[in-house]
DNA sequence: GCTCAAGCGTGACAAAGTCACATACGGCGA
DNA sequence: TCGCCGTATGTGACTTTGTCACGCTTGAGC
């Protein structure tokens, strides 16, 4: 690691803050780790800080009352967990949760200091609209795939996106059908038709994918 | 009306602002008047202000390209506009609109003195993000009712939302599918089994619910 | 090698979405 | 008053998705 402080440079949206700012933010903020699969937030654990993710990944998701899941989105290194901090600003009951995907990185900004850092810096105002608007948009996004779209497409993409350019996926059929919303019988049914025709290999577990080409045609069928 | 400015009034959350950003609020901000069904935001169209609703109603819904359409929230007197001009401060596309169901009264508070507010008041910063989370509340809510609850209990829902009480609902049935983000076809169906249950009454353009009990009954099942 | 929980496959059915077309209502002009 | 016509609604046939109830398979750990 460079100086303590050194995370600000991982933040394009804070760099041209005045020094002054920089250092408030850097002073009053902390470092804090937290394990592959902590929850960061959750119904009724109001989080007292605003997340800037240094490491790692975090999964936000919607918990149904029958105990289904759907993913809603992640935040990467780089990125704000502006959503769900900003959600919990509100002091509403809320079914969405955090969960840390890996081990994750983050300075924990307190609230206090994000209040002060809010009211004194359009910079900082920017930046912090910017994210949770990207997070909205996702949200309308989401909103528009599960009311209107094919699930077979919405496989192909979210394949694609976990696969991330690699082989294959590491992923239960489980896990497949909490993050897109429906059930597990379904997602089995559709991987059976890919791997029909060539397009996957399934076994327990995994999923190596054969015929990104022809996932990706459909995935753009939207 | 009262006197210029005594609008300030119909926003608990605005009632205890020192009178000097009041003033600045109310000297800075113009009411505007908008005709029933005219577009208040929507893809392409930036908007200039916040808006303050002071009478009538807004419909915020979304339009995705196979031109089918689902209602994510309405703004009613009193209430502020916050999501949809939260977001399209986010400088990105979105597919959400703004209609205004009913002629509307409003303020529109200019994006510079929005930003000036948000710096100078705590107390005006609670009142933005409180309605915006309650906001993004209604957008959870909304995904986890399309992803997992059953069409007849969201009519049930909808029907006594938009009864307000009263002894109908005039709406066609393909506004009641655009509500809720589904087919005409399958709002004619359950109509027809909640008619044949004897719950309502159904006529070209409008439906009288004969039974609110059981219709409520059902819609409390989750 | 054996065990056994987790992962997966499948048939049967219900709910919801799609497509195509038939029918009914009701406002309006003749 | 009557018929016209656009809109609204009803319906059958089929596909896709969700639910339920099983049973089979896999492979990590003993």
């Amino acid at each position: 690691m460079a100086h303590a402080g050194g995370w600000i440079v991982q933040f394009p949206g804070l760099q041209r803050l005045p020094d002054e700012l920089k250092q408030t933010l850097v002073s009053q903020s902390t470092v804090v780790v937290l394990p592959a699969g902590s929850r960061i937030y959750g119904p009724g654990q109001a989080p007292a800080n605003y997340l800037l993710l240094l490491d790692g990944a975090i999964r936000v998701q919607q918990v149904s009352e029958s105990g289904r899941e759907i993913v809603l989105y992640r935040v990467a290194a780089g990125e704000s967990c502006a959503l769900t901090t900003a959600c919990l600003m509100g002091y509403e009951d809320y079914l969405a949760e955090a969960i840390a995907e890996t081990d994750v990185r983050a300075v924990a900004i307190p609230r206090s200091t994000f209040d002060d850092m809010i009211a004194r810096s359009p910079m900082f105002r920017r930046f912090v609209f910017t994210a949770f608007s990207a997070r909205v948009t996702d949200l309308f996004k989401i909103i528009d795939q599960v009311a209107f779209a094919r699930m077979d497409i919405r496989l192909a993409q979210r394949l694609l996106e976990l696969s991330q350019g690699a082989a294959g996926v590491s992923v239960t059929q489980q896990q497949l059908a909490s993050e897109l919303g429906t059930a597990r019988e379904v997602i089995s049914r559709i991987l059976a038709e890919f791997q029909r025709r060539r397009w996957v290999s399934l076994t327990r577990g995994s999923i190596v994918i054969d015929d990104r080409l022809a996932l990706d045609g459909l995935a753009r069928e939207r």
